[in-house]
RNA sequence: GCUUGUGUGGCGGAAUUGGUAGACGCGCUGGACUCAAAAUCCAGUGAUAGCAAUAUCGUGUGGGUUCGAGUCCCACCACAAGCACCA
C-alpha cells in the first residue's frame, strides 16, 4: 500500500467534504471542547514533540466526534514575541514575512499527519483583525483602573536589550539567551495582578488542573499569612514590618530594610552616615538579580546611624540595617530580625556583630538559628517573653497578635510572591499599547472605535541599545494628536509582552471571525469552557496564570460567562533523543517529523508516539520500536485479505473488551495501552483459522482509527465495509458480556501462589472451596491440614490458609 | 535548602488501585522460507537449580501492617523537575 497516496489522498476527502467544520449553536449535540496549546511558528518547524500532544488529542478529538458531540479542536499561531523576532533579526527579513513563511511551513507539516482541525477558525495573535481585540482588552484593563504606568526598576536583559518580566528572568538569567539580568529603572505599563491573587488561588477549586498544574500556581502565588506591625522610630516617624512569627517579637535585636526600598529614601535626610548609606544602595542597584539572590552569599549591609527604632512590644530601643537580602518590593521592604529564630537574621547578626535573644526553647542556637520549621508543632514553649513566657508557639501566636491589635498597631495581612504584570517590552514585534501621552491631559486612551492600531509598516525592527523600542525612532507614526484636547501628542511606543495574545486566544476560537466583538457572549454560552487544555510543564506557572488573570478580569467586568474558562489541564511529556537527552542541534539528536513522515508514514508516526510510553512522562525516541508500529499496521493491512462473508464478531467477549478499553484510554491519557489493546486484539484475529469476519476487520479499524486514520479509511473503503469511519459512529460495548466471562483466578495456600482455577460468575464461596479441593497440584498442600480460613475474592483471588 | 514527582527484565513500559508482577512492543536466541541476505512467519525469553513437573528468589534499600504489598505506613538512598535570602 502505498502511504503517501493515500494519506493524501483522504486528507483532501476530509477537507473537500468539510468533515471537521464545527459549527456554533449546535443543539442537537453536546459540545466539546479539546485545546492543544498553539505554537510559536519558529523557523525549526513542528517539533516531534508538537506531534506527540496533537495526535493525542486529535485522536481523543476524533473519538468524541464518533460518539456524537460538537467538538470544537482549533488550530492558530502564537506569533508575536522574541523568538519569531529573533529569527527575523537572525535570517534578516521582517518578522512578518519569516512569521508568514514559518506558518506555513507548520501548517504544510500538521496536514500532513492528518491532524483533524477545524481550519476555517485558524488565526495568528499578529492578525490586525485579532490583535485589534487584544488592544481592545487592554483599554478595558487601562479603563478599570487595573492598568497603570511606574517607574520602577526591571530585569534588563543587555544581551537582548529588553525588559523581562520576572517569570522571564526567573533566575537571574534572561530565559532567552541565558545572560545574566541587570536592574534598570524604566517606566512600564503594569497591569495589577497581585490584586487578583486571592482570586486565582481560589478558582483553581473550580477546576480540574493536574495536581502538580494546581500546586505551580500555589507555589507561583506564593500565599503567605502573618502580620504587618508597626514600629516606631526614636524621635519621630514610623515604618511597618510583616513577619510570619509575630511569636519571636521579643527576639528582635535590629531591624533590616531594603536598599531599594521607599523607606530608606525617607529616612535619608536624618540619616549621619550618609555616604556610607548611599554607597551600600549604589552597590545594590548595580548587582544582579542572581548576585543578590544567591543563596552562599555573604549578609552584606551596612548600618543605619542616627535612626533608632522602637520593638513595640517591649518598648526595646534597637539599631537599623540596610541588607539586600531584604526586597523593597515584598512585604513593606522592611524586617524585623530576630537572630535567635531566623537564619538569615542569624548569618547577618554573626556578619556584622549583632546581639541574639533566644526566646523559643528547645533549640541550640550556637550554630543556628532555631527556625520556626523547627519549633512549630512540636509543642515548643516561649522564654524571654514578658507575660507570654510559658505560652506554647502556637498559643502565643494568637495572644500576642491579639494584644498588638489591640494596640492598634498591627494587622493580620496576607502576603503574596506573585507582583503585578509588567505589561511593557521595548520590542517592534508585539501588540502596539494603545496609549497616548498628551502634555495637557497626561496618558490617554486610544479611541475604541480607531482600532486596531496598526504595526507600521518599517525596514527597522531591531532593538535599539538605549531600552527604547524600535517604534520610538518612527517619528511619522510616533506623533500624532490627543484624543481628548487634540493638542500633538505621542503614542507609546512599548508593545505588549508574548503572554498577552495567549491569554485570551481559546475565547477567539469560540468566534474567530467576529468583528464586532473579542468573541459573542452567546458563542461562548454555548461552548461553556475548554474541556481538555494540553501544554508543556513550562507553562503551567506563568501562561497558565496570565490566562486565568485575564479571564477573571473580564468575568469581573461581565464579558465571559465564567470565571475559569479552563476546566481540565494536562501536560505532556517530553520527547527525548535516542541517547535519552533533549532533543537539540547542537547534540545532534533532532527527529524531523517530516523525514519520518516520509519514510514510515503519518499513521506509523502517530501510532508510535501514542504508544511509545506514558503520556504525561518523558521518554526517549527509539527507531526500533516505529519499526514495530509500522510492523503491526502492515498486519493490520495484511489480515484484511483473508476475510471471510461472516457478518458477526468471531469473539464477542475480545469485541467488547477492547472497545471497552480503547473507549476509556482515550480520554484519560493512557494512548500507550489502547494501543497495545489494539494489537492485543489484532494478535488474536491471526489466530482465527477462517480469517477475519468484516464485523470483526471493521471493529478493528474503527477502533484504529483516531490514532491511524488514513490506511483505516483506505482499508475500510478497500473491502467496502461501510460508511466512512470518521462519519460513523462509536462503537458502544455490552458489560455483561465482560462480566459474563469465565475467569482463571490465582489459588494461593498460606500466601504463596500455587495454582490457578476457573470460576465463572455464578460460583460461590462453596462452589469454588470445591473445586479447589480437587485441584491436583493443590491437594499436597491440603493433605494432613486443617483449613483455617477460606477468602474467595470474586474475579480475584483464592486465597485458603492452613494449619 | 524547600516542594513535587519517579525508581519494575537487556530496553520502552503494563498491572482492574491491596489480589496470578512483567500485558503490549523492542531487542535477543533457535527454527521455517531463501543459493544467500533482507522482509515475513513459528517457538522461546526475569534470575537460580533441574531432563522435567516443580522449587527458591525477585518491583531502589531496611523495617512494619495484612491471608496477601510494585501498590498502604515508617526510615533511608538515588535520580529528575520546579521554587529558592519571600521575612
Amino acid at each position: 500500500m502505498d502511504f503517501k497516496k493515500i494519506e493524501k489522498k483522504w486528507q483532501k476527502i476530509w477537507e473537500d467534504e468539510g468533515v471537521f467544520k464545527t459549527i456554533n449553536n449546535d443543539k442537537t449535540r453536546k459540545p466539546y471542547y479539546i485545546l492543544v496549546e498553539f505554537p510559536y511558528p519558529s523557523g525549526a518547524g513542528l517539533h516531534v514533540g508538537h506531534v506527540r500532544s496533537y495526535t493525542a488529542h486529535d485522536a481523543m478529538a476524533r473519538m468524541k466526534r464518533m460518539q456524537g458531540y460538537n467538538v470544537l479542536f482549533p488550530m492558530g499561531w502564537d506569533a508575536f514575541g522574541s523568538p519569531a523576532e529573533q529569527y527575523a533579526i537572525k535570517n534578516h527579513i521582517h518578522p512578518k514575512d519569516a512569521v508568514k513563511e514559518n506558518i506555513q511551513t507548520f501548517k504544510r507539516q500538521m496536514q500532513t499527519l492528518g491532524f483533524s482541525f477545524d481550519w476555517d477558525r485558524e488565526f495568528s495573535t499578529t492578525d490586525p483583525e485579532y490583535y485589534k481585540w487584544t488592544q481592545w482588552q487592554f483599554l478595558q484593563f487601562y479603563k478599570h483602573g487595573m492598568a497603570y504606568k511606574a517607574t520602577m526598576p526591571v530585569n534588563w536583559c543587555p544581551k537582548c536589550k529588553t525588559v523581562l518580566s520576572n517569570e522571564d528572568a526567573a533566575g537571574g538569567v534572561c530565559e532567552r539567551c541565558g545572560t545574566e539580568v541587570v536592574q534598570k529603572e524604566k517606566s512600564q505599563w503594569m497591569l495589577k495582578m497581585a490584586s487578583y491573587a486571592d482570586d486565582l488561588l481560589k478558582g483553581l477549586d473550580d477546576t480540574h488542573f493536574a495536581e502538580k498544574v494546581k500546586l505551580g500556581q500555589i507555589n507561583w502565588i506564593g500565599k503567605s499569612t502573618g502580620v504587618e506591625m508597626d514600629v516606631n522610630i526614636v524621635g519621630g516617624g514610623k515604618f511597618s514590618i510583616f513577619t510570619t512569627c509575630i511569636e519571636t517579637v521579643y527576639g528582635i535585636t535590629f531591624f533590616v530594610i531594603a536598599p531599594d526600598g521607599k523607606l530608606i529614601r525617607e529616612l535619608m535626610p536624618r540619616v549621619e552616615n550618609k555616604e556610607e548609606v548611599e554607597k551600600y544602595i549604589e552597590e545594590t542597584a548595580k548587582k544582579s538579580a542572581l548576585a543578590r539572590t544567591d543563596l552562599n552569599k555573604d549578609k552584606t549591609g551596612c548600618i543605619v546611624k542616627g535612626i533608632k527604632a522602637i520593638n513595640p512590644i517591649n518598648g526595646k530601643e534597637v539599631p537599623i540595617y540596610l541588607g539586600d537580602f531584604v526586597l523593597g518590593d515584598y512585604g513593606t521592604g522592611a524586617v524585623m530580625a530576630v537572630p535567635a529564630h531566623d537564619q538569615r537574621d542569624f548569618e547577618y547578626a554573626q556578619a556584622h556583630n549583632l546581639e541574639m535573644i533566644e526566646v523559643i526553647s528547645g533549640g541550640d542556637i550556637t550554630k543556628h538559628a532555631f527556625e520556626k520549621q523547627d519549633y512549630l508543632g512540636k509543642n515548643c514553649k516561649l522564654i524571654n517573653s514578658e507575660e507570654f513566657t510559658g505560652l506554647t508557639v502556637e498559643e502565643a501566636k494568637e495572644k500576642i497578635t491579639d494584644k498588638l491589635e489591640k494596640l492598634g498597631i498591627a494587622r493580620r495581612v496576607n502576603n503574596y510572591k506573585m507582583r503585578d504584570w509588567i505589561f511593557s517590552r521595548q520590542r517592534f514585534w508585539g501588540e502596539p499599547i494603545p496609549m497616548i501621552y498628551c502634555e495637557h491631559c497626561g496618558w490617554v486612551p486610544m479611541d475604541e472605535k480607531d482600532l486596531p492600531l496598526l504595526l507600521p509598516d518599517v525596514a527597522e525592527y531591531e532593538p535599539t541599545d538605549n531600552g527604547e523600542s524600535p517604534l520610538a525612532k518612527i517619528t511619522d507614526w510616533v506623533n500624532t494628536t490627543c484624543p481628548k484636547c487634540g493638542a500633538p501628542a505621542k503614542r507609546e511606543t512599548d508593545t505588549m509582552p508574548n503572554w498577552a495574545g495567549s491569554s485570551w486566544y481559546f475565547l477567539r476560537f469560540m468566534d474567530p471571525h467576529n468583528d464586532q466583538e473579542f468573541a459573542s457572549m452567546d458563542a461562548m454560552n454555548y461552548w461553556q469552557k475548554v474541556n481538555w487544555y494540553n501544554g508543556g510543564m513550562e507553562h503551567t506557572a506563568r501562561h497558565l496564570l496570565y490566562a486565568r488573570f485575564w479571564v477573571q478580569f473580564l468575568y469581573n467586568i461581565g464579558l465571559v460567562p465564567n470565571k475559569e474558562m479552563i476546566d481540565i489541564r494536562v501536560s505532556h511529556g517530553m520527547i527525548l533523543g535516542s541517547n535519552n537527552e533533549k532533543m537539540s542541534k547542537s547534540k545532534g539528536n533532532v527527529i524531523n517529523p517530516d523525514d519520518i513522515v516520509n519514510e514510515y508514514g503519518a499513521d506509523t508516526l502517530r501510532v508510535y508516539e501514542m504508544f511509545m510510553g506514558d503520556y504525561q512522562a518523558d521518554a526517549a525516541w527509539s527507531v526500533e520500536s516505529l519499526r514495530g508500529c509500522k510492523r503491526f499496521i502492515d498486519r493490520v493491512i495484511k489480515i484484511g485479505e483473508k476475510l471471510n462473508e461472516k457478518s458477526d464478531y468471531t469473539n464477542l467477549l475480545l469485541a467488547n473488551k477492547t472497545i471497552k478499553k480503547v473507549s476509556e484510554d482515550l480520554v484519560s491519557l493512557k494512548f500507550n495501552t489502547a494501543v497495545a489493546a489494539l494489537m492485543i486484539m489484532l494478535n488474536e484475529y491471526e489466530k482465527y483459522e477462517n480469517g477475519v469476519s468484516k464485523a470483526d476487520y471493521r471493529l478493528l479499524l474503527q477502533l484504529l482509527n483516531p490514532i491511524a486514520p488514513h490506511v483505516t479509511e483506505e482499508l475500510n473503503e478497500q473491502y467496502s465495509l461501510g460508511k466512512m469511519l470518521c462519519k460513523s459512529s462509536w462503537p458502544e460495548y455490552d458489560e455483561n458480556c465482560i462480566q459474563a466471562e469465565e475467569k482463571t483466578i490465582g489459588v494461593q495456600i498460606n500466601g504463596k501462589l500455587r495454582g490457578e482455577v476457573e470460576v465463572s460468575q455464578d460460583d460461590t464461596e462453596e462452589s469454588v472451596k470445591a473445586k479447589v479441593e480437587h485441584l491436583e497440584n493443590i491437594q499436597k498442600y491440603l493433605q494432613d491440614k486443617e483449613i483455617v480460613k477460606f477468602i474467595y475474592i470474586p474475579n480475584r483471588i483464592v486465597s485458603v490458609i492452613v494449619k
